[in-house]
DNA sequence: AATACTGGTCCCAATTAGAGACTTAATAGC
DNA sequence: GCTATTAAGTCTCTAATTGGGACCAGTATT
């Protein structure tokens, strides 16, 4: 009994998607990887500034950063505003795109965090053969 | 007006995971990453054999896709049943963590699909300046 | 006067991913 | 009989991505 959307994933391959240029695969990887995921969940608490984030994933680079929330912004997920203060500040927050993302992430988070001592015992399993 | 779960972001910080060894982050990395999803999303079409899963991801490479069937088997989101048949033959399935994880994938992928509309228009936008 | 803050960019080294050769044993085609 | 192919990987070498830190301009603090 395959899932509802079995029937999609077929459609697409049928369309003949190159898996290279399939836009909803360009959004997930912008999406789900490593860092937007953690900057999302961030900003979903509360708009911040770029150090200000800098600090709230103490193991994240400049570097990936700017490139992830150039990324989120491109697409729409979220909104960057600069105000000419003295030292001017940019301030990044949840765009309506990118709010209606985050019920999706936290229940990730959720099932994540409720699977953890399946998945803590199935790691031991795993490792002690 | 923050979400629900911004007190447990706040919480795992109080609790002080360290980030490199919070364990919903490598869970969600596991199964978050470009490759994971791609595969958790066939495999939920149905249960599959390593090669059929190479075919069925054009853009894979054998390195990447043994590896994240290893990482997701160790984490029990799938099952790996070896068949002593001529050539020995391998079938990955989800397991019921996998199968619970489903859903909640399929939702991005709507998410996805629902925005990209708004999301062509905001990089349009972008790219325009 | 020196330091730190803002939001970045840039370069180089380290890590990671990808491409393809190779494996073992069996079957298919010619 | 000989070659090719399939299965599920591993291994190595190279290409791409990432992390770390220096550096930038301009203002405020010590």
């Amino acid at each position: 009994m395959p899932p509802v959307s079995a029937q999609k994933l077929q459609d697409w391959k049928d369309q003949g998607f190159e898996p290279g240029n399939c836009p909803v695969r360009q959004v997930l990887d912008h999406v789900s990887a490593k860092w937007p995921v953690l900057i999302l969940l961030e900003l979903g608490r509360k708009p911040m500034r770029f150090n200000e984030l800098l600090r709230a994933l103490p193991d994240i680079s400049k570097r990936m950063l700017t490139q992830s929330l150039r990324n989120l912004e491109r697409d729409g997920i979220l909104r960057r505003e600069v105000f000419d203060t003295k030292p001017p500040s940019v301030t990044y927050s949840l765009s309506e795109l990118g709010e209606g993302f985050l019920p999706h992430l936290l229940a990730l988070v959720d099932w994540a965090e409720n699977g953890m001592p399946n998945i803590v015992a199935a790691r031991q399993r795993f490792d002690a053969v």
